[in-house]
DNA sequence: GTCTATAAGATGATAGAC
DNA sequence: GTCTATCATCTTATAGAC
C-alpha cells in the first residue's frame, strides 16, 4: 500500500497535536509512535507544519461531525443542543481543535491556523442554524439572538475544557454543561396553544 | 537593589508565558527580555520551572485582583457580572493563567499546575459567592444552582478566548459573553412586591 | 518509498571568573 | 549577584544508500 505509512503519520500527529501541541510534538515523537523513519516523513510531507496542518484538517472534520451525530440526530432542537453538550469527550485532554489557539507557533501560521478556524466557525454555524430553527418551529424564545447565543455555547464547552484541565477533574466540564443545559431551557417559549391549531 | 534582576525575570517571563506559553519560552529569551544574563536567572531561581512557577503565582494573583476589580464594586449583582464579562481583555493574547491549561509541561508538573488551579478555583468560587448573594436578596431566581452557574461563567470567558484567538477576532468572544450576559438577565427573579415591605 | 547517518542550530543547565 | 564560557541533549532537516 502506497499510502500507508502516510496515513499513519497523520494518525500519529493528531494524536500527539492532541495531547502536546504543536511546540510540545518533534519530529522524532511522530515518527516514534507512527513506526516510521524520518525519510518516510519527509518524503510525504513538508516538514512538521506540513504534516501538522494536514493532520489539523483531519481533527477539523473530526470535530464537526460528532457535533453532527448530536445535531442531526432525532428530538426537539434543545434535546440536540443538550446530546452535544453531554456527549462524551475526553475532557482531561481537553478539544484537540481549541487547545491549538494556545500554541504561539500555531497561530503564527496562517497554514496551521486556518483548519483550526475553520471548523471552530462551522461549529458555531451550525449551532447557530439549528436555534433559527428552534425560533421558527417555535421552540426557542424570539428574543433569543441565535448567532451569539452559538458562540455561548461553542465557549462553554472550550472554557470547560480549561476549567477541568486545571484541576484534573471533570466537574467543572460538567457544571459549565449541565449550567449551559438549564440557562438554555429557560429560553424556551412557553407553550402556545396557537401552533397547535395552525399545525 | 538586590531584586531588581529577580523582579525583571519575573515581568518578563509573566509577559512571555502569556504570550508563547511556556514550552515556547525559552530561558533565552527570558533572559533577553529581562536584559539580564543566565547566571542572574540561575541564582535566583531553580532553573525555568521554579522562575515559571513564581511568575504564574503572580499572574494568578492579578487575575484574581482584576476579577475582584468588578465583584467588589457597585450595583447589583447582575450588573457586578455583566461588568466582569465585558471588562476590557487583551482578547486576542489569550488568558494568561488559563492558557497554561494547553502546555502540556505546565500540566505535567504539580508546581506549575497548582498556581494554576488555584486561581481558576478561587474565580469561580468567587462566582459562586457572588450568586449565593443575589439569590439570598432575591434579585436572582432561587431555581439556578450557583457553584453550577459559576462554572458556566467562567467557561464562557476561557472559551471566548479559544474562540476568539482561533479567527484572530474579537466578535466571538464578544458575542459570548454578551449571549451569556442575555441569559443571566432571564434569570433575574420577577420582582416581589413582599420584597420592599420587608426591607 | 523507506531507511540510516549526519548536521547546524536551539535548549536547559553548569562552571567558574569577576 | 552577575557575567561569560561551555556542555550534553534535543530539534528540525538534508543526504544518500537501499
Amino acid at each position: 500500500m502506497t499510502s500507508e505509512s502516510r496515513s499513519r503519520l497523520i494518525t500519529a500527529t493528531r494524536e500527539l497535536l492532541a495531547e502536546r501541541g504543536y511546540t510540545g510534538t518533534s519530529p522524532q515523537l511522530i515518527q516514534e509512535r507512527a513506526g516510521v523513519g524520518q525519510g518516510s516523513m519527509y518524503h510525504h510531507f513538508a516538514g512538521k507544519p506540513g504534516l501538522a496542518a494536514a493532520a489539523l484538517a483531519e481533527s477539523g472534520d473530526a470535530l464537526l461531525a460528532a457535533a453532527a451525530g448530536s445535531f442531526d440526530g432525532p428530538g426537539s432542537v434543545f434535546d440536540r443542543v443538550a446530546h452535544y453538550l453531554r456527549r462524551e469527550r475526553p475532557v482531561l485532554h481537553g478539544c484537540p481543535v481549541g487547545r491549538m489557539t494556545e500554541d504561539p507557533e500555531v497561530m503564527a501560521s496562517d497554514a496551521l491556523r486556518a483548519p483550526v478556524e475553520l471548523a471552530l466557525q462551522r461549529l458555531q454555524a451550525r449551532i447557530s442554524e439549528l436555534l433559527v430553527e428552534g425560533q421558527r418551529s417555535g421552540e426557542f424564545s424570539a428574543r433569543i439572538a441565535p448567532a451569539r447565543l452559538a458562540a455561548t455555547i461553542a465557549a462553554t464547552v472550550q472554557g470547560g475544557y480549561v476549567l477541568s484541565k486545571a484541576s484534573r477533574d471533570v466537574q467543572p466540564f460538567t457544571d459549565a454543561v449541565e449550567g449551559m443545559i438549564e440557562l438554555l431551557q429557560s429560553q424556551l417559549a412557553p407553550a402556545d396553544p396557537t401552533l397547535s391549531e395552525r399545525a
